[in-house]
DNA sequence: CTGAAAGCGCTAACAA
DNA sequence: TTGTTAGCGCTTTCAG
């Protein structure tokens, strides 16, 4: 008892290694490695003894030793504004899943939208030798996004990792990365279809800050729509701001304030979907009785939501499953470099006719 | 400039190593490690030299190899049941933000309540010596809760992690963990009290599942408010279920169909709420109007309903936060290893006297 | 101030 | 089937 104490840490604290094993096992430490790799014959006996061995000193490999003499498993990264976001968590969730599926374990940094940080992180996750580098969230100046990226390229690619870009531009230069992107201006274009197709005529569109990719995605898909039923857009009822419930019930508020006659609001996104809702309401404006509304991203907080909310479903999940398995796979065969995922609408309660409204 | 296209990836893609950048610079690996660790002296012009090669050849040292030499940061682990549950995922981000405050990547990894998923979890953060391991949720069956435990704090002391329990009971072996808990038992007092104090007597408590220890506490201090106010319990009161939408909703469209006359429902958590809340809404059940309405654990969606949820803030980020700094601060003295942190009622639109109600 | 060399723990030839 | 040994990339004495 006393003496299986002893063992698990030896004298002075030090780590058991495989020599350790090899020690108490009576063997070599190749044939410990073997054993523990299991992938070259070794007699049932010597298996024994050191799988023994191995228990009683409660051995674990050291994972960094394995990576430096070349069969490490690396990680993968995932670069994201912040954890909390739902859009965000879901995608962290597919990637957390497929990296596990795997073998591997996911490495989960936050940046809160500080350039500084990202670098700092991409170059910590170099000296890892991530297996993949994944980025998230829409891009905002075009042009410097372009050099950044490339520069990430490059310096991920000459460490032996893979840069993937998620819900982001893809690169025009000779750079190469891994893009999962969704189809962004599909699904404003379905969802303001939509909204037409009801009957309204006049809706008010939040689509995102000024200059935010995602935002002009949206922002297309809008007008386009728009353009394919000849409605003329008025721009009055397009209303640039952050993706934040405090900007959507802010926006409403004010929209409502001008006397903008709208019958539907599309959101850029749930939350502020959630913040019109809010605005609609302190009004004491009906939804979807008298306005209707409509969201983007299809996070958990749209059923919350009473009247349950009409959104645009966005494979967030399966975009991060996507990101890994493209990265990963680009080891062996050249694999597609730029998937696009769709995105479709989800009815649920808070869209009607104005015919049927109130 | 197609010197620089070669020299970023040499002859048959080998990354280059410190001994690459010796050798441009023409100065030995040692001169190269003491210029890039910077604890050392090294004259101007060598450091200028060295600098110049690492900046031409884009090198980063190997975090792995780093590690092996005995001078690596060891990342911090965090394992929860997923990542997309809100407190969870804030627990996660005090986690990351205080891991990367102290220089430390953040691995983050998912279990689905899967005990195997968890062993084989703690079994691969061994191999990577992670500088801590937190364990995040409420156990279930504590007998066996225990002796796992123990038996995790020892093999990942063995490899020289240490083990951090949040949001759990603490060990009462002598196997060492460092705990992090919040006033669960108090958080429930205090709202029952909430409650009570507005006048209430009859209030439907959700505590959540039976045998899980979150819902043990909350239930306790539901009973102990009671008991303080001289309220005789109704068993009829409690219902036990998971910390589900869904569940709140069938349970109050049960209690309502039973025809208990509550005039409060106390969920066990703000999801549960939220179900809650669309069961007294089908009843046409006005909140707090007819009937007040209370969770637990103020995620963000306690303020996108409507009407805003009266809740018990619990400190997520914070204990993430302290998780990690107690953990990480235990390697040079000896610290507080059981530190609970306090709740406290947020109110907000969803409770009212039942004079008040309609 | 700088270089040579001995590990850190493990794997994979190469021998036996 | 098993053992010996040369690295993997880096840090750090120990000498110069």
């Amino acid at each position: 008892m006393d003496e299986q104490q002893d063992l698990t840490r030896p004298r002075g604290s030090r780590r058991n290694t495989i020599r350790d094993v090899a020690a108490r096992a009576g063997v070599s430490v190749a044939t410990v490695s073997r054993v523990l790799a299991g992938n070259y014959p070794v007699s049932a006996d010597t298996r024994a003894r050191v799988v023994r061995a191995v228990t009683e000193l409660d051995y674990v490999v050291n994972a960094h030793a394995r990576s430096l003499a070349g069969v490490g498993t690396e990680a993968v990264a995932i670069l994201l504004d912040d954890i909390t976001g739902p859009s965000f968590a879901h995608i962290a969730r597919g990637v957390e899943e497929e990296a596990s599926a795997r073998e591997r374990l996911c490495l989960v940094c936050t940046t809160h939208g500080d350039p500084e940080r990202e670098l700092a992180l991409v170059d910590l996750l170099r000296q890892q030798r991530a297996a993949a580098v994944i980025l998230v969230g829409g891009a905002h100046d075009l042009a410097e996004y372009q050099v950044r990226m490339a520069r990430f390229s490059r310096s991920l690619e000459a460490a032996g990792s893979r840069l993937v870009l998620v819900g982001r531009p893809r690169l025009d230069s000779d750079a190469s990365a891994t893009v999962v992107d969704y189809d962004n201006e599909g699904g404003a274009f379905a969802m303001t279809s939509h909204l037409l197709s009801a009957g309204h005529r006049r809706i008010l569109t939040l689509p995102g800050a000024e200059g935010l990719t995602t935002a002009l995605g949206r922002l297309a898909g809008y007008r386009r729509a728009l353009r394919a039923h000849g409605v003329t857009e008025d721009p009055g009822l397009v209303m640039r701001g952050p993706y934040s419930r405090t900007f959507g019930q802010l926006a409403v508020r004010e929209a409502l304030a001008r006397d903008t006659s709208f019958t539907a609001v599309f959101a850029g996104t749930d939350m502020v979907a959630s913040g019109a809702l809010e605005g609609l309401r302190e009004a004491g404006i009906d939804v979807p009785g008298e306005v209707s509304l409509a969201g983007y991203d299809d996070i958990p907080l749209a059923t919350d939501l009473h009247p349950k909310l009409t959104t645009v479903h966005v494979p967030y999940e399966e975009m991060g499953r996507t990101a890994v398995r493209l990265a990963l796979a680009r080891r062996d065969r050249e694999l597609d470099d730029h998937v696009v995922l769709g995105t479709h609408v989800v009815v649920r309660r808070s869209v009607r006719s104005p015919g049927q409204q109130v």
